[in-house]
Order: C-alpha cells, then sequence, then structure tokens
DNA sequence: TATGAGATCAACT
DNA sequence: GTTGATCTCATAC
C-alpha cells in the first residue's frame, strides 16, 4: 500500500496535514514524516509565485511528482507537489523521524544524535541521499516508497521557518510533541 | 546561549 | 550585485 497520484492531487492544504505520520523511504531508508510545510502558487513564498522556471518546473507539473531544489547555494530541499497540473503547488518535507538505515544515515551525516540526522530540510536530503539528480521523480515509484500512516496523528499547526514574505500564513504542520521536529512549535 | 560568517547557486533587481 | 523555503562551525557573551 503506497500514496497514489490521486492522493497528491487535491489542495496541498488538505494533503499537507494527512502527510504527518505518513512513511518517507527513499531508496529504502527513512522514517516517519512529523514537519512540513504547505506552498500554493498564490502564495508570495511559494517558488512558482513568480511563474514558470527551469528550476520549478517540476511545481507546474503533475502532481505526485518531486520537486528537488538547491537551497543558499548548498542544501537540497525536497517537495512533493500537489493539486492539479499548472497550479503548481507543494509541500516540503521538513522533518522525519529516523527509522530505517539509522546506520547509513549516521554515516552520511556524520553525527551519531538521532534527533539530528532529518530535522530540516537540508538535513533530512543530506541523510537520505537526495538531490538534484532526483528532480522530477514519481512519487509512487522505486526510489520513492511512501506509505500512509497508520493511526490518527496528533497534528499542530504554526507559522513557517526562514521565509520572510507571507511569514504570518500558518501553513507549517508537525507531530504533536515529536522531538524530531526541526524547530518546536508555539502554541494556538 | 547567542549571534555571525561562510559555503555557493538560481532567480531577481 | 543581492537575496533566499539552510546548516555548521567559530567566536563572544
Amino acid at each position: 500500500m503506497s500514496l497514489t497520484r490521486d492522493f497528491f492531487a487535491r489542495s496541498v492544504h488538505e494533503v499537507a496535514p494527512e502527510l504527518i505520520g505518513a512513511t518517507l523511504l527513499f531508496d529504502g531508508i527513512g522514517g516517519e514524516i512529523v514537519e512540513l510545510e504547505a506552498y500554493h502558487q498564490t502564495d508570495p513564498a511559494a517558488h512558482s509565485y513568480r511563474g514558470l522556471t527551469p528550476r520549478n518546473a517540476v511545481m507546474f507539473g503533475p502532481p505526485g511528482f518531486a520537486y528537488v531544489y538547491r537551497s543558499y547555494g548548498i542544501h537540497w530541499c525536497l517537495n512533493f507537489v500537489c493539486e492539479r497540473e499548472g497550479s503548481a503547488s507543494a509541500v516540503l518535507i521538513r522533518a522525519i523521524r529516523p527509522l530505517i538505515g539509522l546506520k547509513v544515515m549516521r554515516r552520511r551525516r556524520g553525527l551519531s544524535d538521532e534527533r539530528l540526522l532529518c530535522s530540516g530540510p537540508g538535513r533530512l536530503c543530506q541523510a537520505l541521499k537526495i538531490d538534484g539528480s532526483h528532480n522530477g521523480l514519481a512519487l509512487d515509484a522505486p526510489p520513492f516508497e511512501l506509505s500512509p500512516r497508520s493511526a490518527v496523528a496528533d497534528i499542530v499547526v504554526g507559522v513557517r521557518i526562514g521565509i520572510t514574505k507571507a511569514a504570518e500564513k500558518p501553513w507549517r504542520y508537525g507531530l504533536a510533541g515529536s522531538p524530531f521536529l526541526s524547530r518546536p512549535f508555539g502554541h494556538a
């Protein structure tokens, strides 16, 4: 059982909270998604806001694909494209709870602290070894493997991180109380 | 604990 | 030339 393209062919704001608690594996390595953020084309903070460019082209394509981009020149960030073709919306995967391939992830990251392996978009991609060459890959086929969460998740909502435009929008979602969040959520 | 620089690339002004 | 959906390491309180 895995998440299909239909799952992603809905509003990002519907899809995003449902992905909390889902399992993300890349090349057999990964864990449970505990934090992500939603970006919509009408959102000034979204890469797609100003229209199509070679970098963000995947966001303008069909849902259910991976959009990977380079951040601040050195980090890679993983997004899942949502909604229908042309709407250019996506969720940024910000943190997962490492479950499978701990040894490999520790080696790639050069760290022993489990909580720091995947808590942040750049860290996550380093641990899973995701980079620009994976931009545009389908999410319902190897090396990706996505499974829906098995139980109801306790979700917290907050404002997004590291942006200056539309910074007040409460489009950051997280698993309540998880020690693997890139940063804690406020309350309210 | 807290701020600051550096890494380094694509898009924008 | 500057900025950004970032992280790490160094230096300063």
